[in-house]
DNA sequence: CTAGCCTATGGGAGCGCTCCCAAACTACCA
DNA sequence: TGGTAGTTTGGGAGCGCTCCCATAGGCTAG
């Protein structure tokens, strides 16, 4: 087992027949008869055979790899369990598609231009799935200019159609403010994410359209965060600064979390005195005091079903792009005040 | 650009040398005229040329990549940020090195024979880096009878030898110790990591002997957690039911976060009325109310170390196992009660 | 001046596969 | 019986590199 490593050559001359019906066996061809097909098997079986990857990929053209490429990683990003969740749920689908996951993580912005020197040039992939693009990101149009098959996690740029996968922070974003005026609230605030993701964007569009329909008054209630607890604590204290609202929805529980230390600062309660839906639905209940009322977000799922797409894309299966959007989840728990408003469901 | 993809041949004859002149100035070999190199070197700044990566395999029997090994990732193993932090400092150590990073995260017990089959057999790494390892573990076995390289992130059973970089929780548990006696605390209790564990065992005893050096008397208030957050919540209740400590050592920040929520569940005050200490460092200060004292381990330079070494095994550098321990350091926050009893430093 | 050496260069062989075409054999029908 | 189509099999060629050996040329020393 540890000798030297067999071939396709030897274990053909094992089983009495050529290296080509050994490869046919291994790649599951049709055109074997049975009894030649059972000859190599239990001999693959028994020597443990692997077919070599290097030698597989340089004839084949195809590397059985799939990366995912991280750009502009700032250290921070790592903080939250944000990606390793995705991490976990692309690893689990390529797995089980057979094929290996590559990590591409790039630091800082200069480094991105190395796409084609790190990944595309080398032939290192079959395709890559990308995220944490920002507004205008180079790297999707080297992406593209490289004939690269590629999955966008999270919604590409307006105007340039490619693969993707998001959640719907919309429809999500919507039912937090559903959520607040069902709860009886009228007046409330935002804490947005930063406007140039696009995940920012949604989830401030979507909290406005829903208010809008269900008659929530925000006025000039909004303040912008940066992801950030620091920034979810400054934004909340300048919310309660002014005209203090009766509600807030904060586009990430790493915001949230810093909102709540805020309220609690200035001496208030919440959900008593101020309630608050977030989103992502990262944050375990009993990691905050309230616990966090929060759309949650399919994470893991998004990234399973963004290594199908790009399975689908290289294989040719799907050739015009498209875009799928999961649907989140609303998680009540105690921040939103629900318990107080209404009997416990 | 997106043409063909050119190879050594072609790019030789762009230069007027041979095949074998243009693999030595891209592997950066001695014997080449500078006036031949600058002349490749040209060619190749002005085409974009890239070696391709299998072929390079395939020819040379290395690959260039590296393997980060997972085994039994339960999904809660991605809830908190370590691996996210750990993949980041491999990752940047790997990008250095020029290597590429490949994840392989087996979810069931059952898949990790799959290593083989997998990773070793298709020949994709040249060294794998192992973590989350538990005691007895068939993998390091594996590895081991594959002659495949690798790094233990973490400390290694005893008695097999192995190339390894862990923090040093050993030393870090001593400092915690230390920490509670300096600040008057006498009464103590500890909060332990599973026994199967090669962290919760050195965390463990790490504290028991710097308690005993210092005076600190624990007497039978050691409960066992099993690093949820609820199980530190259950072991605080557990131990506030009996006589309940001065101050409490708790081996990981989950856990303390679910100890400081059985605390304020039992109506009492931390640090006023009971000091914690953990280990881990990954909480953010403003995440918890008290903010949390807490013995940081370098999680990202673990991995970077890690990275390193994998290489310096690779390349034969290095050939004795050896094991590198990389020390914490103690962040004295709230919990501890330090403000209450010393001016603040 | 020539033997000897060191450096720079070219090209053959081969890594282990896949792809493709041709050969061998079978089966069936006219 | 010969022709044709279909199925199974074998082997040549080649993917783009590295490794190694042979050779050409420049230099030094006897």
């Amino acid at each position: 087992m540890t000798d030297r490593r067999l071939n396709l050559e030897e274990i053909g001359r094992m089983a009495g027949v050529s290296r080509s019906t050994v490869s046919r066996v291994v790649n599951g061809a049709e055109n074997v008869s049975d009894e030649a097909r059972a000859r190599v098997e239990s001999v693959i079986a028994a020597t443990g055979y692997r077919p070599h990857a290097a030698a597989r990929s340089l004839a084949s053209n195809r590397t059985g790899v799939v990366g995912l490429v991280i750009p502009s990683a700032v250290e921070s990003l790592f903080a939250d369990p944000y990606f390793g969740r995705l991490i976990y749920g692309i690893s689990t689908a390529t797995y089980q598609l057979g094929k290996t996951l590559s990590l591409f993580i790039f630091k800082e912005e200069s480094e991105e231009d190395a796409i084609y020197s790190r990944v595309v040039g080398p032939g290192l992939v079959d395709g890559v799935i990308v995220t944490a693009t920002r507004m205008g990101d180079s790297l999707i149009q080297n992406l593209t200019d490289a004939e690269m098959p590629f999955v966008v996690v999270g919604r590409p740029d307006a105007g340039r159609p490619a693969f993707s996968v998001d959640a719907d922070n919309r429809g999500g974003a919507r039912t937090a403010a559903e959520h607040l005026a069902s709860l009886g609230y009228r007046e409330v605030g935002m804490i947005t994410a930063p406007s140039n993701t696009t995940a920012g964007i949604d989830r401030r569009a979507g909290f406005l359209d829903g208010a809008s329909d269900v008659g929530l008054s925000i006025d000039n209630r909004i303040v912008e965060g940066d992801w950030s607890e620091r920034s979810g604590r400054e934004a909340m204290a300048q919310l309660l600064s002014s005209s203090r609202p009766e509600a807030v929805f904060v586009a990430s529980d790493r915001m949230a979390t810093g909102a709540l230390r805020a309220i609690r600062e200035a001496g208030l309660v919440c959900p008593d005195d101020i309630a608050l839906v977030s989103f992502d639905g990262l944050v375990p209940p009993d990691h905050t005091v309230p616990s966090l009322t929060s759309v949650a977000q399919p994470v893991a799922e998004v990234g399973t079903e963004a290594a199908n797409m790009l399975d689908a894309v290289i294989t040719g299966e799907l050739d015009t792009p498209e875009s799928v959007v999961l649907p989140t989840r609303l998680l009540v728990r105690e921040s939103c005040g629900a318990a107080l408003r209404k009997p416990a469901t």
